[in-house]
DNA sequence: AATTTCTTCAACCGCCGTGAT
DNA sequence: TATCACGGCGGTTGAAGAAAT
């Protein structure tokens, strides 16, 4: 390869002769047409198949942090950054964890984005955000916590009033020997038992609520079970949102 | 205009968890 | 069970450009 020898010539070759330092166009776009061909893992066996000199940690961090087609470029919007800000009081510096949440956005960049405009500068500003970021996870929380017993007593008296209909019913089915289907957790909304499970089961995993609100292409009223649905509610999670005036 | 300081971010390093043998 | 290879993660570094002096 012509332009590894000048690479060489350049930049010199680390232990066990990888090369290191800045990607060129070249190398670029021979990862990328790897990747396209074989898809993402088996990093090591890049540098055999295309004869990149880079190890497979290289190729990966250049592909997830650089080269992905998925990944969006541009500053961090505020409403990201209010995300970010969120996220880190509630998981620290687990920056692959927040990333989930941030579509097109890596760990890496996250991370950067957090030394500069938040760690780095170690004043209070930076630990009033922080705080302010805290005060309304718990707010959130405790919103949270009141909706499900709210809709727990809610069901709590569907079901009962179901009881009393089906008992109705089945007193009637039986005597005219008939029995219906019913569906096997009565007590849960309709809407929930019309979704797949996989679609529930996300609004407690990683990528879940936050990847739902960035997403535009996904139904965030079907992920999320509650304010949404409801307009008094709704009102009170925006305010939740843009309480910036807290602590 | 030249130099210094600051900011940004791509890339590297070391550690750890996991799966295969 | 022990060992190894690999992938992923978080911390850190250093080059390059911007801003300040």
């Amino acid at each position: 390869m012509v332009w590894g020898g000048v690479m060489a010539a350049a930049w010199g070759y680390a232990d066990e002769g990888w090369r290191k330092g800045p990607w060129t166009a070249e190398e670029d776009k021979l990862l990328t047409e790897h990747v396209t061909q074989h898809g993402e893992g088996r990093w090591n066996s890049v540098s055999r198949l295309t004869g990149l000199k880079r190890n497979g940690k290289s190729c990966r961090l250049r592909w997830v942090n650089y080269l992905r087609p998925d990944l969006k470029r541009g500053q961090i919007t505020p409403h990201e950054e209010t995300i970010i800000l969120e996220l880190h009081a509630r998981w620290g510096n687990r920056w692959s964890t927040i990333a989930r949440s941030l579509p097109g956005r890596t760990d890496n960049e996250i991370k950067n984005y957090w030394r500069t405009h938040f760690k780095k500068k170690g004043t209070k500003a930076a630990s009033h955000s922080a705080e302010k970021a805290k005060t309304r996870l718990l707010r959130r929380q405790q919103f949270q916590q009141q909706q499900q017993i709210q809709q727990q007593q809610q069901q709590q008296q569907q079901y009962q009033q179901q009881q009393q209909i089906f008992s109705q019913v089945e007193t009637k089915a039986s005597t005219n020997g008939c029995a219906e289907k019913t569906a096997p957790y009565p007590y849960w909304p309709q809407q929930m038992l019309n979704l797949p499970d996989s679609t529930y089961l996300n609004v407690n995993s990683d990528q879940g609520f936050f990847y739902a609100m960035l997403n535009d292409n996904s139904n965030v009223d079907g992920l999320v079970p509650e304010p949404a649905a409801n307009n008094e509610s709704a009102a009170l999670w925006d305010g939740l949102w843009n309480l910036d005036d807290v602590v």
